[in-house]
DNA sequence: ATCGGGCGATAGAGAAATCCTATCAAAACA
DNA sequence: TGTTTTGATAGGATTTCTCTATCGCCCGAT
């Protein structure tokens, strides 16, 4: 029963038997057969089929959002049950946006000192998808913006607040400056990330409030890419303070406040809102708390 | 798994691997492979067995009580799904108190007038057994006293006060007074529901508590019985007056209030404390929400 | 000490389910 | 119109499940 729940939880994110079929480790005949048996457990259709997946019935919504919650619960009994013999252990799997990345570290190696026996899969992924695998249990935990989309059913930890600054040379454009307007940015050309990921949209949307279009040089979604480009004091980008801090960019560049606005956005930690949580999001959870307090809270 | 973790919820309430398979419909070896299973697939000891059922290990509670939780939600799920189709239908298993047995119509009455899809199983309990039964899922809702026991994780409505009154016949001992006190009380000859009853057992403390030792002439744990023994006026009780009024004792008895202290108990519905609720429960506690109000509340 | 009954584990056979490979039909795409 | 993609179906092998029958153990009674 549990693992017919799993194959729709695949079905629902791959969206496609075949692939739903791989993710489980089945043929896709197999798959199919398993929600087919559901659909006649419950004596309702769940899937609109016409030769090709077309989304879930109403029923199958339902069925759905049940699945992950039973789904999720009875993988936190396994690993609760194994914690109480062998203490936590066992793999946590997290994703964050990439602005975040560089800060990870500062959860995960408190943790692994509590904890050595866990280990970690950390995902570079958007804002969208960190929500979008949170509710398919496909990760444990999330690190994102907490006031921009909609968070659903999670627990959220705020972590810090990002707070934007021009990264330049010195001798660059803008380079000797105490402070720089939002107008003044849109001037300069600049590093970002790429148009999916929400800081690029947050920044441009700061830069064309001005009435100006900015100037985008050169775009990824890698921030080692952005990272390395922007080191060598020939491109400017804009950045959380936090996160230029963390690459030690400011030993070599100048990180300028922005103004008009002063525009600045929460990170925080997601959690799946289940009651009670699995052994490893807790302890992730009340770390996060920890860490929190000593980035001096989500200020 | 699901069936393996119901065996788990069989076994917690019969305590008899034999027994338990007959709850499931399944036999003893079936069951006791299906245990078995579960501790190979956690890798752990669950029950602690010395030639007979000797209860379960620490982790075996963990696992009962994710058990219970997964497959609470898995019938919920069930019952959903079906609802969505044919509308609210199934069977609805109460358990009351026997004082609140009568009152149970009211709730009944309203509920099956908007559902009538629904059937009903309700078994009369002591106040323990109905807390014991919601909590192995054998039982749907609870009618109980919300205040003198420890609820656990249970929603409560309130629906009612228990107020207390000597039924006796107008020309019996005390049957003309407008009021008596507990001390007096103590002197009558009683019939009460038998001690494991907490109606009795509250009664009961009222009375010694006035340092006299009442006279309990008869006893039962059968309202019907305690009903057709008082209405023939020779024998006096103690009960609820709102009790005493549903089965029309009052027509041809006195219902004189007791007082020094005046003590009254509250009585309602009790449901898991699952969210969401399987529909037939949700339902049945937003009706009890409803008859609370024209109850007069709590009060 | 021995017998008898209750309880749960074990063995083995038959039944049922699950899962795979191979194939098919329909729709989508070029 | 041919090709590809997608999900359903058929048939057979394998695994899993569940039953009957029986055993071993503990306990209480004789």
């Amino acid at each position: 029963m549990i693992d017919k729940l799993e194959f729709l939880l695949a079905l629902a994110r791959e969206k496609h038997f075949g692939r739903a079929a791989d993710a489980c480790n089945v043929t896709q005949p197999t798959l199919s057969a398993g929600v087919k048996q559901l659909e006649d457990t419950f004596g309702v259709l769940l899937v609109n089929r016409g030769s090709r997946f077309q989304g879930f019935t109403p029923e199958g919504q339902r069925v759905l959002d049940w699945a992950r919650r039973i789904v999720g619960d009875a993988r936190a009994m396994r690993e609760e049950v194994h914690a109480l013999r062998h203490g936590l252990a066992g793999r946590l799997r997290l994703a964050a946006i990439p602005t975040a990345l560089a800060m990870v570290e500062s959860l995960t190696t408190p943790y692994r000192a509590r904890h050595p026996n866990v280990q970690f899969t950390v995902y570079s992924r958007t804002s969208i998808q960190v929500l979008a695998e949170l509710e398919n249990l496909e990760i444990d935990a999330g690190i994102t913006y907490l006031d921009n989309e909609p968070l659903g059913r999670v627990t959220a930890v705020p972590l810090y607040r990002e707070h934007y600054r021009l990264l330049v040379a010195a001798d660059g454009p803008l380079g000797s400056r105490d402070k720089v307007t939002w107008k003044e940015v849109a001037q300069v050309p600049l590093c970002l990330l790429t148009p999916e990921m929400q800081n690029r949209r947050i920044i441009e949307h700061l830069l064309y409030d001005t009435g100006n279009s900015p100037n985008i040089m050169l775009e990824s979604d890698s921030m080692i890419l952005l990272y390395s480009h922007v080191r060598t004091g020939s491109w400017a980008s804009v950045m959380p303070e936090r996160l230029a801090d963390t690459l030690r960019l400011t030993d070599v560049l100048r990180a300028i406040p922005i103004v008009e606005p002063e525009a600045s956005h929460t990170i925080g930690l997601v959690a799946p809102a289940r009651e009670p949580m699995t052994p490893l999001t807790a302890a992730l959870v009340a770390d996060a708390r920890r860490v929190a307090k000593a980035l001096g809270g989500a200020s």
